[in-house]
DNA sequence: AGCCTGTCTTTCCGATGGAAAGATTCCGCT
DNA sequence: AGCGGAATCTTTCCATCGGAAAGACAGGCT
């Protein structure tokens, strides 16, 4: 009996699907986005681009795998980082960590208009990572509001970082800057 | 004598340059930034794809000149909401609402991919803002990471509000939404 | 063996961004 | 006046792109 692959090995190719959204990752973290197109991804796969189309439909589906994967490796950082320590800071670091270990992953999540929004699978994923950053449903407002604040302020120091609006007064790390910044939120808000 | 037309209208169209500019912003709100093309705003404008890359170089350039626009208008919105409160809070209200009034410049400001990061015009309107949002370059360190803290933090708020990646539960109305999370921002950290 | 579904290629199309060259208008200079 | 050149816009052309459609091919099932 030949031993079965890991997961099966399907049809021609082997897995073309992963190998695609591999290298859309690869070509967007290089070009940008912007200057990715579906004929790149599949000429560095060694494919035609009506392959791609085949797996991903079109080129908004592909987007939407990588913006779903990114969800899952954020979620998964996530929850990495709150069993590593005690300290809420640490989250919202792992979380401005994550955008620059996948630059490709965070610039396509947050350009809905790239992708197909309404994606089930898209939606599980973006649900799931919502419900670790801002709790889930049962908390009241005030922890909530908590919530956004944090979750606000790193990902708007993530994104002015990568855009680089921020000033070079604070230094060149990130995460310290992070670490900095994060400093000025107020965990218990007593009115 | 022909009553000199406010500016002094140029040569054939009038100002295709600022009407050029006018049709993208439009376009850009309709279509999002992606699905707008140079040929479209130049349809718009009832001109050839020529001649809005005779007045911007290319679509970066156009897009460069939509970022610009942009930088200048959030400058004089925040400057006016300065102006109008002693309420540092309100100025980040504003922030937020000019991301709501401003879709379409916001959306291109924020990508630098889409546009040429290093025009001087750009930069300067860049910098302009940046001075007006944590102060001039004389502030301290603390001084600066609250500033840096506060538009993280409306900023981070203002492109989830914009992905739909906020909770339901804290409203509908993100200016609302903004008092109620700034309120999670320590203005005086001693430690 | 023979069909059938899943996978990938070939081929074609309209639209796009950009380059190049031509036409037209205006403006300064004499 | 009018002439020449610069500014403005159009026409034309090309490579590439995203997408649709139909064909080729492989492996599994009966």
């Amino acid at each position: 009996m030949p031993k079965s692959e890991p997961p099966s090995k399907p049809y021609h190719h082997g897995d073309l699907r992963a190998a695609l959204l591999r290298n859309a990752v690869e070509a967007i973290t290089e070009l940008g986005v912007a200057e990715t197109s579906v004929r790149e991804v599949a000429r560095r796969t060694g494919v035609t681009h009506a392959a791609a189309a085949y797996h991903f439909g079109d080129r908004g589906g592909l987007l939407t795998a990588v913006a779903t994967e990114g969800y899952r490796k954020l979620g998964a950082a996530l929850t990495a980082a709150q069993a590593s320590t005690e300290n809420f800071l640490e989250v919202g670091v792992a979380y401005v960590a994550f955008s620059i270990d996948h630059p490709a992953h965070f610039d396509v999540m947050y350009q809905p208009g790239l992708y197909h929004h309404d994606d089930p699978d898209l939606l599980a994923a973006k649900a799931d990572t919502a419900t670790l950053l801002y709790g889930s449903r049962e908390a009241d407002d005030r922890q909530v509001a908590l919530g956004v604040a944090a979750w606000s302020l790193v990902h708007g120091l993530a994104t002015l970082w990568r855009n680089e609006n921020l000033p070079a007064q604070l230094g060149d790390d990130p995460l310290e800057i992070t670490r900095l910044v994060a400093h000025h939120l107020r965990v218990d808000p007593r009115d």
